[in-house]
RNA sequence: CGGGGCGUAGCGCAGCUUGGAUAGCGCACCUGCCUUGGGAGCAGGGGGUCGGUGGUUCAAAUCCACUCGCCCCGACCA
């Protein structure tokens, strides 16, 4: 293609005020513009690397026996109040009414309709399993757009259903899934991890996230590089140990507006871990008090997974509840609801608040002198120990860019999804859901590949595979080589692709530096510049995006040398 | 939703504190000349509801009130 002939509006200054290095590069080399907060038009390039990215898609979804579907983007409230998502899900979903007054929704994900096309139409055991699939628009209405195309209120996503039997069904397409999420991020170009993820409200069975490493990311990953343990910190699980036992006479001490665990631990001379962070949260039943130990922080998507949504107390119910202010409350003769967290030994000797102004009670222990339901709400750190193989758990910032979660019976029972079995019995379709989103795979790629002159795409996803650059364009002989060199090229067969060459020629009747410059930023793979200088020995140079590699080669081998550099690079 | 910041030409910004002239600068854009291996040079030119509404004033980009939008941090994020 020619580059007169495409959009490509690059920007020599860097846009203010944003920060995700893939937003800022996405602008700058005019893949993308911004419509409103978390609305975004993809220019011709951004179009190509989506749709790039879109056919790897199509071709491991049909690899593992999925089949593509379009789905409504438009639902009819029903189907979501049945299965209960019109009433909890809140403000994140787009409502609005028909012109009969009907209910209406903007589809966040396609579980629902899913289910009701499977309910409908699936009668009997001969009918499953059945994977299905779309790349389909999806709309939430985000508190918080961010990070230019990562977070954004709508935007194309690939979601696959699954539906089976039985149980190994869905082991057997859950793990399909998972193969062919790794062969797409592989293609891709993509760093990534699978960690074990807290599925939300999507069910309450297994589920995994597939993760990108970037700067940009939204979640905290735990790594173990031992043994290979991953999971998303909002349900990671670490080991910690506990302290040697130290002997601690049971006594009130006077620790004068001593109220965080660090001042009071300066000021008593005892180590953090032998203290007890009391936490005041108030959920929708009753106020409960939160045990943690000393130098460790509360994870609150564990805790809101055991006692649902909750906030911390302000210091006036603090006081209106234990009756005394925040840095003094502890578990001792307390009335309310405890929840303590495992890191707290049953049998050593702790300090924590007097629930009494300016003063902490020490000697406490957890059998003698309070009850509490023990869970794990412990948040994981950098450093702590692996449960699986006792090496050390390090933390990345991530992107997920995939999910796929075990539904069972979720959707498909309140949609009254059965099938009759061998026996004639009625069973309840199982099913699971799979997503990726291709915006945030081409963001992750940006994140994980560029320099400080743009962007360099990972050649699966790149939106040409090779830009050619006459540099002056009032030089004939130029011009015709880069004509001849564009067609020939372009008829090449990329037995990577599975395509031919897809070539981009800048035809522009632009200096080289400008030239230059736009190649960098819009970050093709090959680079091959036609200039006088070269000409006079009958040579062009051929110049790796990524590495900068360039060399000269003889005009007569230049095809060969081109798609040679292109299977070298990566 | 809480906290902070910003809205002046396509982009990046100055002007606002202390009201007053034709609202300015760099880049981009258009025309011509020139130039062609890393965002050239010269000459000429076009482009503004100063986010919006209301108020104060002889006079508002500037002061006041309200409002809308965008960005960042947090909450949230199936």
């Amino acid at each position: 293609m020619r580059y007169t002939n495409l959009f490509i509006p690059t920007m020599r200054e860097t846009p203010a005020g944003i920060n995700a290095l893939s937003h800022i590069l996405m602008l700058k080399a005019g893949y993308v513009r911004q419509l409103a907060a978390g609305l975004f038009i993809f220019l011709p390039l951004g179009w190509r690397v989506l749709n790039k990215i879109n056919s790897i898609l199509k071709e491991e979804m049909e690899r593992i026996g999925a089949q593509e579907i379009s789905m409504p983007i438009l639902h009819p409230a029903e189907i979501w109040q049945q299965t209960g998502r019109w009433y909890t899900i809140k403000e994140e979903m787009f409502r609005l009414k028909d012109r009969t007054g009907r209910d209406m929704c903007l589809g966040m994900t396609h579980e629902e309709i899913m289910a009701w096309i499977a309910a409908k139409e699936i009668k009997s055991y001969r009918q499953l399993p059945q994977v299905w699939y779309q790349i389909q628009t999806k709309l939430r209405d985000e508190a918080r757009p961010r990070g230019g195309i990562l977070r954004t209120r709508e935007f194309i996503m690939k979601d696959s259903y699954s539906f089976d039997a039985d149980e190994e069904g869905l082991d057997r397409n859950y793990k399909l899934h998972a193969e062919a999420y790794h062969r797409i991020f592989t293609r891709c170009g993509l760093k990534y991890y699978q960690v074990e993820s807290d599925p939300g409200i999507m069910g309450d069975m297994e589920s995994h996230e597939f993760m990108a490493p970037t700067s940009a990311g939204e979640d905290d990953i735990v790594l173990c590089d031992k043994c290979g343990y991953s999971a998303n910190i909002e349900v990671a699980k670490s080991n910690i140990g506990f302290p040697p036992p130290i002997n601690m006479e049971f006594k009130e001490v006077y620790t004068p507006n001593k109220k965080t665990v660090k001042e009071v631990s300066d000021f008593l001379g005892f180590d953090e871990r032998y203290f007890i962070k009391s936490l005041l949260v108030i959920t929708e039943k009753e106020p409960v008090l939160v045990l943690i130990r000393g130098d460790q922080e509360l994870n609150e998507k564990k805790l809101a997974r055991i006692i649902g949504e909750f906030s911390f107390a302000s210091p006036d119910e603090a006081i209106k509840i234990i009756g005394t202010e925040i840095g003094f409350i502890g578990p001792v003769n307390q009335k309310i609801k405890i929840l303590a967290d495992l890191s707290i030994d049953k049998n050593l000797y702790y300090i924590s608040g007097a629930n009494k102004k300016n003063y902490h009670i020490q000697g406490i222990n957890p059998t003698k002198h309070f009850d509490a339901e023990w869970v794990d709400i412990r948040k994981v750190k950098e450093g702590d120990t692996c449960i699986k193989c006792g090496g050390s758990l390090r933390i990345e910032k991530a992107i997920e860019i995939g999910n796929i979660f075990k539904l069972g019976v979720k959707y498909t029972v309140p949609l009254n999804a059965f099938f009759l079995d061998k026996d004639g019995k009625e069973k309840p379709i199982i099913m699971g859901s799979y997503g990726i989103g291709p915006a945030r795979v081409a963001a992750a790629a940006i994140e994980q590949n560029h320099d400080k002159d743009g962007i360099i795409w990972p050649k699966s996803i790149a939106p040409f595979d090779i830009e050619i650059i006459p540099l002056n364009m009032s030089d004939k002989k130029t011009v015709s080589i880069a004509e001849e060199l564009y067609e020939k090229v372009s008829e090449i067969y990329n037995s990577f692709a599975d395509r031919h060459m897809e070539v981009l020629l800048d035809d522009r009747d632009e200096r080289p530096g400008v030239k230059f410059k736009d190649a960098d930023l819009i970050g093709i793979p090959i680079q091959v510049i036609i200039g006088e200088k070269g000409l006079k020995d009958n040579k062009i140079e051929i110049k790796k995006r990524r590495t900068k590699e360039s060399k000269m080669v003889s005009i007569n081998k230049a095809v060969v040398e081109i798609v040679n550099a292109y299977y070298e690079t990566y």
